[in-house]
DNA sequence: CGCTCGTTTGATATATTTCAAGAATTGTGG
DNA sequence: CCACAATTCTTGAAATATATCAAACGAGCG
């Protein structure tokens, strides 16, 4: 049992460890990272566009968003988070943020002084690696909203916008691809697809009716995966997933 | 005057060198990097979405854009690239290509292994933070870019477009932001801002009736920044060019 | 000089937004 | 545990920004 078996980071060492191997030496320095563990409540704003943060944040449970406002007091959401994601290592090493991130869900994340992770990668090429490792398949993952957002259209991006979440929570170790968390409102789903929450209303009920999904309170049930994918034009490979994690089963 | 100076890495040195204080070991090990640099005509692939490429490619001049393609064969522009950009790290880092590489002009391209810029790396944390913050902002710009598409109107996207373009040529030393080198077709901006052709060819001419910008052959003269940056919702802060480099003259 | 590619213009179609209001859930304090 | 408030979801009708289709015009190029 190495030592740092109960630090709260393990989270973020599992999703490391997905991208590059390291070794015990490494992951004994990931989990010795200095870090202050929050629980912070749904709504609640981690780091506001502007700030000039000095931590950056691993997600231990619960979910979070990044988003901007533009002109006009619009809001677009970016990016999806959950376990294990660390979510604001661009804010914080770009010193200035660029875009707001708050908590869609409550939960707990861990803030990590950013200066000790800049130590570490200088240290550990390793982590170093699989900590831009971790950036690059987030900016992976902005494209591809660009082009959802850009050029398909309003069925398809919400089914789009399902499928990623499913595959992200079965990689997180959340649950599996066919019935999961969804913790998104209409008005979340719209703000991250670029359109309005009414027609995402009428989107989710056709997708619905069609019966490719069921939803339950908070959760998405996915009644066939392949028509679903077809729907969404869903290729996971800019998630970037190794072939052993996305094989597995949940 | 050091070794390598004549390299032809200096503009990606130069790049980098914004980012991150590089001392001159740290600069003539960048310059050291081997590569192949190679002409390339308009329109040529420099890399397809699921190659596995061995190298990534710094752009010494001329212009690149990335892009992928959607159900039914449409196209979504992700980003546009210029001299000192490093434009393919992500691709080769990530193993799989996930997007398209295309020249938007004839230029010239270096060429450098992958294996190479790791390794480097690893010997070198601030040539490695450099290279990290150059893949931020990347990350950042596709994040604006999300938000561009996703919630501005049409003639608010373009103009945004527009004085991205402006700002960044400035900062690779191409000219001042008020008349700039334009390499796009009203297409290939179509594609950037997910619409048609015809309709940016009117939205621009309505910049142009309204005296915001004037478009000779392959160039813009921008009449009023001020007002153009007004009219594209434009807050240059998501580039994050340090302030000295976004004060200096052109 | 003729060809190709890019731009411009017009008319019509349509996906999505906007506005409005009611129904269903979820949360909360007593 | 209930009642009330506040979100969130659902539905309908009308408005509009942008797409689509089609054709002419202009410029660069071999």
């Amino acid at each position: 049992m190495p030592r740092h078996s109960n630090s709260a980071l393990h989270p973020l060492l599992r999703k490391l460890r997905q991208w590059r191997a390291l070794d015990d030496a490494d992951a004994a320095a990931v989990l010795a990272l200095p870090h202050v563990v929050r629980a912070i409540g749904a709504g609640q704003v981690v780091v506001w566009d502007g700030d000039r943060p000095q931590s950056c944040c691993a997600i231990l449970s619960g979910f979070a968003f990044r988003h901007k406002i533009a002109s006009g007091g619009v809001r677009q959401i970016l990016s999806v988070h959950m376990r294990g994601d660390l979510v604001d290592i661009h804010n914080a090493m770009l010193r200035v943020a660029d875009h707001n991130v708050q908590m869609l869900t409550e939960g707990q994340i861990a803030m990590i002084p950013i200066d000790a992770v800049l130590a570490l990668s200088a240290e550990r090429p390793r982590v170093a690696e699989a900590l831009w490792y971790e950036t690059l398949v987030d900016g992976a993952i902005f494209r591809e909203w660009i082009v959802n957002v850009g050029r398909r259209d309003a069925r398809t991006r919400i089914a789009h916008l399902l499928c990623e979440l499913a595959l992200r929570q079965e990689q997180a170790g959340l649950g599996g691809r066919l019935d999961y968390e969804m913790p998104m409102t209409q008005e979340q789903i719209a703000d991250a697809t670029g359109l309005t929450a009414v027609h995402v209303n009428r989107m989710l009920m056709g997708l619905r009716t069609d019966g490719l999904i069921a939803r339950t309170n908070r959760s998405i049930t996915v009644a066939d995966w392949a028509q679903l994918a077809a729907a969404g034009d869903f290729n996971p490979r800019y998630l970037h997933i190794p072939e052993t994690v996305l094989a597995a089963p949940a």
